[in-house]
DNA sequence: TATCTTTTAGAAATCGTTTTCTATATAGTC
DNA sequence: GACTATATAGAAAACGATTTCTAAAAGATA
């Protein structure tokens, strides 16, 4: 027989706790609870209780405190989808640090690992009182948040009716890259965007119009390069280094990696035939060689207005949008072009 | 007022349904369950209970469900620290897998999100029945989790006395990579190791041993570049480059990141000046020009045997620890050396 | 000493569901 | 008609924690 097959001493409930310590489940559980309202124990009692709480390895069943009607101080994230695979954007750093900005309120991040299965965006079986909706891109991604009724805020995505969002600004980021560029002297700057793996994101056509935009005021050449999700991918980043284009603002750190290796494939050197600007500043940007610039989202500011904006909610205040400024991270994949073409 | 104000009008529960069905509660209970044992109900009065469910939009209460049936169905899982920030490693992508295979027996992972301030490897303040530990190195990570007394896995991690394990084989796994680099005929091969970032991994020692004996057995140089986690890492790497070395191994795909970096820096080619092999096929080496060729952990099939384990643990099965091959994955930063050296 | 407050703590109700225990009709058998 | 199955349901007891009542002991005040 195993040394642990003898299984789970069962897990100790308040009634042991109070038999192990000699008085009521109630005083155990103000006790434990910190429950000051019209009670109060003496000394040795309460020491003796959390000695037994201990002792039996006593935590308490969710479900019965629940059911009681207590609150959970438990936060939803909802659309986390996988952990690997590849699928990492700023909002993980935002509920990485918002997690932190709400442990000060005892409020405490869950979520439920749903895999690939699908059902990223439902509310866990268990009962939380607010949530936190990352990398949204549909309007049925919201829908059993809203259908819940409870105060919800939006990492990165235009919340529905009942819920408050974080935004930030990618004209303004995008006219940033493109300035970087045009300032460095670039003349043929190309734009290589793709559709969202999960969806269409507010900022694909917020960037594409500001690029055009600003093509139309330079009187610079369009040169768009879009990424179909079925398309041949690998064709158009080889004609877009083809096109004579001296630098390149790519939609994400996935597309940038991509248009590296193209230029790589083609040799090509990044900065000196081709400069490259990418939005996100994720791993690995910082550790190529050269460096990727970036136009980096502000996550630690992110997550604090993220945590102000859902605290609001639930103490009954309005829904609210902020948009926050992204900003330049210049590296060495920039550099003005080189005298020949 | 808010427009989202106006609140929940009260989630309709069991007895609200049978006072508008004109039943009892446990009548409720046991048409909407399908419960036959020992039951029969009239169809009418079975079609009324279903109509007045879905008039009131009956949703179960899962609190009081559960406390009812004396488990909760939710596994923790330990160790996730933080999502961003580049700690991503290959447990990730089996727990992952493990939620799609623990799902089908109703088992939930939840995990806290505890940001930066440490406390990764605490048990959740709810109920749980049965954890699942990744990224331990220290043997403290496994306390509190041994303490509890609940079954449960340590992915890529020998687990404490009370729990199961799923590891790989790093020894024939770096056996592979030497063979790999020996039979395209490299004769100085270089390990480029560095410390985990959190801890000391067994891999650490067993690939070093595993290198050494290699090279001794093939009457090979030792070349062993190690990483401080304080030193001048860039100057090691430099060395190494500089060495003669026709081929690497590198420690993680982090390390792989920094060699690739530097070989750039120091006008070296991939695989023309030098060869690379690296373990943990992660982000971004499918991506690189040229593919990075890896060790990679059979992430499906540690998930699955995990979730066998896991489940066996449950049953009140004995604790066991089970091996798995890793798998060479050969791209292109694998070649033979050049003939001039 | 008698009365009032405060401290200290227990008993019991409650949350929504499942399930065991009971109970009444109705049908079938002799 | 008496007796036994079977069909059909309701009543009530859990599950574990919180909280509202309730109450005894200790201390303060007159």
């Amino acid at each position: 027989m195993s040394p642990t097959s003898s299984v789970n001493p069962k897990q100790a409930n308040l009634s042991d706790v109070a038999k192990h310590a000699g008085v009521a489940v109630s005083t155990v559980s103000r006790v434990l609870n910190g429950n000051k309202k019209n009670f109060s124990v003496r000394p040795e009692v309460r020491r003796q209780i959390h000695a037994s709480a201990d002792r039996l390895g006593y935590r308490p069943n969710i479900n019965a405190r629940t059911l009681r009607g207590q609150k959970t101080g438990y936060v939803a994230v909802l659309g986390l989808r996988m952990l690997a695979r590849a699928v990492h954007d700023p909002s993980d750093s935002v509920v990485d640090r918002m997690a932190d900005a709400l442990a000060s309120q005892d409020m405490h991040l869950t979520s439920t690992f749903v895999g690939s299965r699908g059902g990223a965006y439902a509310m866990p079986p268990w009962q939380v009182e607010s949530a936190v909706v990352v990398r949204a891109t549909r309007p049925e991604d919201f829908a059993e948040v809203e259908r819940s009724g409870l105060p919800y805020v939006s990492i990165n995505n235009p919340a529905g009716p009942g819920g408050s969002s974080v935004l930030v600004d990618d004209r303004a980021g995008m006219l940033d890259a493109l300035n970087h560029l045009f300032d460095l002297g670039h003349r043929r700057i190309a734009y290589c965007h793709r559709a969202d793996r999960f969806g269409v994101h507010y900022s694909q056509s917020e960037r594409l119009e500001t690029y055009r935009a600003f093509a139309a005021q330079r009187g610079l050449h369009d040169m768009i390069y879009g990424l179909e999700a079925e398309g041949d991918t690998d064709g158009r980043i080889d004609a877009l280094i083809g096109s004579g284009a001296t630098a390149v603002v790519t939609y994400n750190h996935y597309v940038a990696m991509d248009v590296i290796q193209a230029a790589d494939r083609l040799y090509k050197s990044v900065p000196r035939d081709l400069s490259l600007v990418t939005f996100n500043d994720e791993y690995p940007m910082a550790f190529m060689h050269p460096g990727i610039t970036c136009v980096a989202h502000p996550a630690d500011q992110m997550a604090e207005v993220a945590s102000r904006l859902l605290l609001e909610k639930i103490g009954g205040g309005a829904s609210s949008s902020v948009r926050l400024p992204l900003s330049m991270v210049v590296r060495g994949s920039t550099a003005p072009p080189s005298a020949v073409v």
